[in-house]
DNA sequence: GTAAATGCAAACTCTTTGCATACTA
DNA sequence: TAGTATGCAAAGAGTTTGCATTTAC
């Protein structure tokens, strides 16, 4: 979605555009597994603070407009990603803590056995799995 | 695991059999996903109650000692399950909410899949995966 | 009797909401 | 200028912690 399409999209739908959408969608593309407290202090980092519900209900309508997912990577606030860039799935060690981002590639055979069998459409982007790396083993 | 062996395990690691951590294990097996708040609640019903805090402390405990398992089904309280009775994975519909369990069979090729390639290893009793059921496609 | 467990209240994290003010279109 | 968006403060879930009291062994 080009700058300015995403502009438009949003007064489409009776959205305004605000400097504060502008920079939470930033920092969402700068910061990589974000959480909204991490892009409330990346904000404010610029001249400009962004209050946290703001950015709160700035990534609801975000996700809405289908520009930001999120996952779940541990107990704590989930993480936000741009959708152009969520094209992994997440695996989490409960012993170290280390995150790798793997191609969806090598979930297929579970989401094709999840389609046939159960009619169940996998949300890929969505999915974390959580076990143990080859370090921890 | 029998009655009598965990109370046993309990003994031989300096933890002491008390009520309360009865009650809780009762309830985890009664009620299935169970919040901590149900389990409290479910307590409660009895004579005896317990404080929410000794559910967490007595359910952070019966984890350690793999008695139970908890997984996240969705942005709420995380639900709990005895260990023997977690051999499944879960399907969330981000639709209608609906929870399905399956068999780990459906996704015993992603678990070899990810062994395999990356030498890690699924812990498919925590596996939870979001998506649309067949009715809400 | 002694250490462990509980209950209670307070604190803490994460998130949502109500409302007056500010700003976009 | 009309109505959306923001900031602020308060409230609300879910969870953890400190400490005095109670209980298991």
């Amino acid at each position: 979605m080009t700058e300015t399409s995403w502009h438009e999209e949003l007064r489409a739908r009776g959205y305004r555009v605000t400097p504060q959408r502008q920079l939470v969608l930033e920092a969402v593309k700068e910061l990589e597994h974000a959480t909204p407290e991490a892009i409330c202090s990346r904000v404010r980092q610029t001249a400009r603070g962004v209050n946290i519900s703001t950015v709160y209900r700035t990534l609801e309508l975000l996700e809405e407009l289908g520009m930001v997912t999120h996952t779940h990577l541990g107990h704590g606030a989930p993480t936000y990603h741009l959708a152009t860039e969520a094209d992994h799935v997440h695996l989490v060690c409960r012993d170290c803590g280390e995150i790798q981002e793997i191609s969806p590639e090598m979930v297929q055979s579970m989401v094709t056995t999840l389609d046939r069998e159960l009619g169940f459409e996998t949300d890929v982007h969505h999915l974390t799995v959580f076990g143990r790396c080859s370090r921890c083993k």
